[in-house]
DNA sequence: GTGAAAGCGCTAACAA
DNA sequence: TTGTTAGCGCTTTCAC
């Protein structure tokens, strides 16, 4: 890389006045600013990151946390950060907590070394079962804000970006009770998590408000799925309805009906969160409650980059969560329209 | 974030004793280490990072590259990346091309300022259609070294992790010949890029060997797969197996060869690239040719971190192209053992 | 055993 | 209009 020093060398100025000649500083001539930009051109020169960080005190970089890669939605949240970050001129550096608790801190903490202006994040499942927010809270105090989406951590003041997972999953339930549906039953393979708690909540409310009995299939991380749910069909031959917290259950519960003889939509309905994308798995597709999860990714993006560039009074500043919206995107594997 | 210039202020020494202390310099007496770690300790002292990297003119950092992180397979390298970088004390800064040029070209220009140490990537779908390959190029000669992984480009020379595209298909479809199909259609999403094109050619050698005639159905970007995959089923009712290049249209193809009355893997038999995740969102499971993408990004950050490590003599050492073999995960889609 | 000083690449206040 | 200098935080050589 070539740096000031040599392209002042070469053209026999001084380095600060590359430098200026370069920024387009009004004080550098006509003249030589033209030969300056010449040679720089000539040789590719960029700016030097590091040094412009060091100097600058900041890095135009963003750590981003998350649990699990895998995840499609967590994913999705990342292209969504990713892509609003480099709307900004920002960089991410993700690191993947992987559910783990101490992965999470040690990211955090070596993050924290002027790697990068702030956090977004999504809490790790142990962090969330443990009740964890310490390292949260060390880390804001020592000047790098964070913003934490999907999976929150409602006792720790910093800017928020959630889902209206209650609300959208009680009135997905309301809505395939209103299509004569009395046998719904709740599928989660996230029981551990916050969110995964919020959505069973929606359905029970909805559930009880009718005087009707829940029915929720807990599938615990090794388990076979397929197996949980062909047990659950076998067991209540009556089940019409599904209401799926995760993006997989939806799917294999409308695939593994046919097993049974049910058939989708005419004998049994399935709504999940999910995807556009995962809805294709199954045959008939899958109705899904959209996350918008580029739309959640760009908004904590946005969020922290205020924060990060309104150096002045970050402390008054009153800390938001934004609720983004549930859509349910409707599919054959339901009756309603 | 403390630094060096305030312990030394406060113990009343200069920067450089608690440097050297710090460092367990044995220049320093005991005494006065001990006096320093302690207050380093008490103030949570960590070395800025970012004056590291400029002192010593590495980031410890890599720049990854991919073209879309809501494919699962690279989702999946990129979590092996990240933990194998870790590991060995780097941080990953993602970017993602989203399969166009410009952005790849982009991220590579705007790390190649001192950001990264280095590059992985899997070059960009319009990329490989283009043929360009100077940007490579010219971000190596820059001293940056690249690693690729399954879409590469040969001719650049640098180090590449590749799958056995060809063979797997190759012997994939001889599996299902095997099995006494002999209406086998090859289905792909990924017909533009490197590593289907791979494929289909494997599949077609293995489907002429045997006499028999190729049946290919290319699936593009925006055209909705249950459709394409049910009038393949309605124009070749003798279909009675599977190949599928990507990683839904072998579970799609599963799904919906119960509407026509064909029974999985009785009458027809599928094999699909794909993640033990997704082959679990058909009713039976999908058989799978494993790639191993954590394999795959692991040994392409060792890789890397390898070459930047051997600071020495890196013209001299010559490429490598690491070939990380499939396995066929056999399960309920396919008869054979 | 400890400290002063240079230097990594850059910007910017100040001097000329 | 251009140059000198200091300084961001750190390591390291060399002097004391």
């Amino acid at each position: 890389m070539v740096t000031l020093k040599q392209l002042a060398k070469e053209l026999e100025v001084s380095i600060s006045t590359v430098s200026k000649a370069l920024n387009n500083s009004e004080e550098i001539g006509e003249e030589t600013r033209k030969r300056v930009k010449e040679l720089a051109e000539l040789y590719n020169y960029k700016p030097n990151k590091v040094a412009l960080s060091l100097k600058q005190n900041k890095t135009k970089t963003i750590g981003v946390i998350i649990p699990d890669i895998l995840n499609y939605f967590l994913s999705k949240v990342l292209f969504g950060i990713e892509r609003e970050a480099n709307k900004h001129g920002y960089n991410i550096i993700t690191c993947i907590s992987n559910e783990s608790l101490e992965k999470e801190k040690q990211s955090l903490e070596l993050l924290a070394n002027g790697s990068v202006d702030g956090f977004i994040l999504s809490i790790a499942e142990e962090t969330q079962t443990k009740n964890e927010i310490n390292h949260f809270k060390d880390t804001i105090s020592q000047g790098l804000p964070i913003v934490m989406f999907d999976r929150v951590a409602h006792d720790v003041r910093c800017d928020k970006v959630i889902v209206d997972d209650f609300e959208s999953t009680y009135s997905a339930t309301k809505s395939l009770i209103a299509e004569g549906r009395n046998n719904i039953v709740f599928i989660s393979k996230i029981d551990s998590i916050s969110v995964g708690k919020l959505r069973e909540r929606g359905y029970n409310k909805a559930i009880l408000e009718e005087g009707q009995t829940p029915n929720v299939l807990i599938i615990k991380k090794n388990d076979d799925t397929q197996q949980k749910i062909k047990q659950l069909y076998k067991k209540y031959d009556k089940i019409d309805g599904v209401i799926a917290a995760d993006s997989a259950s939806g799917v294999i519960a409308i695939n593994m009906a046919r097993n049974f003889k049910k058939k989708v939509p005419k004998d049994i309905s399935v709504i999940g969160f999910s995807s556009k994308s995962v809805s294709n798995h199954s045959v008939p597709k899958l109705t899904i409650i959209r996350q918008h999860a580029k739309k959640i990714g760009a908004k904590a993006a946005e969020l922290l980059i205020d924060r990060l560039q309104n150096t002045s009074e970050t402390i008054t500043t009153e800390y938001t969560t934004k609720i983004v919206k549930t859509t349910l995107v409707k599919s054959k594997s339901t009756l309603l329209q």
